[in-house]
Formats: structure tokens, C-alpha cells, sequence
DNA sequence: TTATTTTAGATACTATAGTCATCTAAAATT
DNA sequence: AATTTTAGATGACTATAGTATCTAAAATAA
């Protein structure tokens, strides 16, 4: 043995714990883009073997770390008694998780594959579901109710539309202001929904 | 010298040519994700660094050799008569791109950053702007005569919406087919689009 | 307490991306 | 024909991802 002589082994929850720990410390000194499977090991004081045995890739490493030891991000069920406001107010979160994260982080876990999982950032989300649609599925619920959306008549791609919005604006533009999320509301989804009335 | 004793040395268009062809062939026996620039180099009987002096990655290198050596797509301008039809129409070709290119190679296109160039894979299309735009400019100008939507109230994340849309079905599905075209522009596209009317 | 099982830790390895310095052939210019 | 300029060829190099294998510590079962 050559390095931590004095410590003793690490092992389960009490391991994860300081890998996460040292990949969220990693990601804050370095940015995503130059945040390693080596460098998170190293500064774990362990090897990259310790890491690809629980997660397959820095993005997911991000964002387990980001879930224990990122800024909590409010997503309280938002209930403000209109469709319209209930999506801006819905798609605010991710606003903040730009601001903590960074244009670079957001892009890259979005190359990486895990752009779907953003929303699962804000709160542990159980089962299989797509996070936003755990979200979105109330706020729609009501606004059926009140007469705004006909749900049944309401496949995935309709429903996912605010979320793929918001990743497809982030790509494009590497930005999120409030002013898109209320673009994207007024001038798509909120046509789109309202659709599912006449049919 | 080591290799290639008996040939001269390759130059400018003939050498690209040449490069671009390697690509092509070493794609169609390896597939995207066992495409590698040392393997390009290899088949084309030189080395990296010349791949590099002319294209970044191997993303843009597929994209490059198949405008060259890849099947022509048929992409036509398009004049139904009418949006809806026209949209339709306008969104086939990409269907053919993945029944020749397959899954694994449009969505790896798709997370190697150049998505956005998939329509430029139809014709050569100068200037700067994205290729869906030139396309979709002239449809929406007819449809504007006819009174069908309002040009003047959409801007480019109203227009892209088709292109978003494309991109995100076959991140999601791996797929693209007929009924998602059709799907996609009733359900989301010309709600969105005729929206540009009440403004 | 001892034996067994599990899993962390260390080392070495392969594959690939991408860069760099240098050499040299071929083209362009004088 | 001689010289200069351009750009292709080459091998070496660094960085990182990801894997395989072996050793040893900790947990557990006996």
C-alpha cells in the first residue's frame, strides 16, 4: 500500500458518501468539462475501479452528487389556479439549476445522454416515470377539470413538450431566461394543450 | 517512407476525395460507434493528423463523406397546396436518412452536437442560416398568402418547432416513423403554427 | 475464534481522441 | 532551373475512458 496508510477502508454508504462528496467538490474546482473519472477518484484518495463499479459516467456521478450535496432547488406542487401560470411557475426550477450548474454542466449532461433526468434533480422521484411527468401530470389533471385541456386526448409527445422545449432552448441558445419560459408557454405549449380540446 | 511506396503523393480536392471515401466505406463496415479517425486514417492510407487539418470530429466527417458518397435523398421543394401537407411532405426525407444511416448513427450524430445539420444532409445549401429554415421558408411564405398563419408573429422557436420535434422523437424512440410525422404536425406543429393568427 | 464471502484498493492494460514537432514532396514563384 | 512556399506524412506524445486482474481488508457465517 502506498498512499492512506493511516485511514482505514472505506466501505457501502459511508464510500458513496465521500465519492459523491469528492465528485461535487471536483466539479466545483474544475467545471464539467474538465471533471474526470481520475480526478474524482484521486481526490476520493481511491481509484477509477471504486467509481465504475457504482455508476457508469461522470454525468451520472454529477448527478447523484448534485441530488446530496447540490443547492435544494424548491419545486413545490405548484397550484396557482390557471393552466398558463401553473407551467411558467413549473418550468422555473430549472432557471436555478442553470444558475448553480453552469451553461457547460447543462450542456454537457445534455451531450451525455441524461438531459431527461434534469428534472429528477429537484426532488427524489420514485418509480420508473420521466420526472416531468410526474410534474406535469397534476397541474394537467386540474386544468381538465376546469375545462382548459382534454387529457385523453393527450399523448407522451404533447405532455413532454415543456421539458423538451427547455433543453432544446438550453442547446440552442446555452441559456434559460424567464422570458423564454414564458415564450415557450404562450407561443407553443399553451396552443398545444388548448388543442386537445377540439377533437 | 514506409507505406504507400508506389503512389504519389495525394493533394487537395483529390486527397479529400479520397478521405471522405474512406469514411464512407469504413462507416458502412463498422457502423458509428466503432467508427474511429485512426481507422479513417488507416483505410485511406495515411495518418490522423491529415483528418484533422480538415474537419473536427468524425460526426462532421460522416456528414461531409455522405453529402459525397451517400445516397441521394430526394428533397424536392414541395408544393401541396396547402400547410399541413406541406409540412407532412417536408418531414419525409428524414425518414429515409435513418432507414440509410440507421439508429445508432443518427442519434450518436445527435449527441456529438450536429443534430442541426441533419437537414443539410438533403442538398448543399449555402449561407449561414440552418438548413430547416431555407426549407421551410418558402412554405410558410405560401401559407402566409393563403392566409393560413401569420409569418410577422413567428419567430425562430416557432419555426424550428419541426426540426426540434424530429430530433427529439428519434432521441426518445430511436425511431421515426410516417405516423410520427403525421402525429407531430397535427398535434403540435399546426396548432402552433394557425396560433400565429390570434395575435 | 476461525473460515468464508464480499468488496475495496492497486496496478497494469487497451483503445481512442486529439496535439505537436519534424521531415519532405510537390507546387508555385522567381 | 533554382528557390520558396505550402501542405502531406510520420511518429511520438498526452489525456482520458474504460476494463481486467490481483491483493487485502472488512463483514459474515461457521
Amino acid at each position: 500500500m502506498t498512499k492512506n496508510e493511516h485511514s482505514k477502508r472505506r466501505r457501502g454508504k459511508e464510500l458513496e458518501h465521500d465519492l459523491l462528496e469528492a465528485a461535487w467538490n471536483e466539479f466545483q474546482d474544475k467545471g464539467y468539462d474538465k471533471l474526470t473519472m481520475e480526478g474524482i477518484a484521486a481526490r476520493a484518495e481511491t481509484t477509477k475501479t471504486v467509481l465504475y463499479r457504482r455508476w457508469p459516467n461522470k454525468a451520472i456521478i454529477l448527478i447523484n452528487s448534485f441530488k446530496e450535496f447540490g443547492p435544494k432547488v424548491n419545486m413545490d406542487p405548484v397550484d396557482t389556479g390557471n393552466l398558463r401560470d401553473d407551467l411558467v411557475t413549473m418550468m422555473e426550477p430549472p432557471i436555478q439549476l442553470f444558475e448553480v450548474l453552469g451553461k457547460e454542466a447543462v450542456q454537457g449532461l445534455i451531450a451525455d445522454q441524461v438531459g431527461d433526468q434534469i428534472y429528477g434533480l429537484f426532488e427524489h422521484i420514485s418509480g420508473d416515470e420521466a420526472p416531468i411527468t410526474k410534474i406535469i401530470t397534476p397541474i394537467l389533471h386540474r386544468a381538465d377539470e376546469r375545462g382548459e385541456v382534454k387529457m385523453d386526448n393527450m399523448d407522451a409527445r404533447v405532455t413532454s413538450l415543456p421539458a423538451v422545449l427547455l433543453i432544446s432552448t438550453v442547446l440552442s441558445q446555452g441559456m434559460l431566461t424567464k422570458k423564454d419560459l414564458v415564450d415557450i408557454v404562450d407561443d407553443v405549449v399553451m396552443p398545444v394543450f388548448k388543442h386537445s380540446l377540439d377533437k
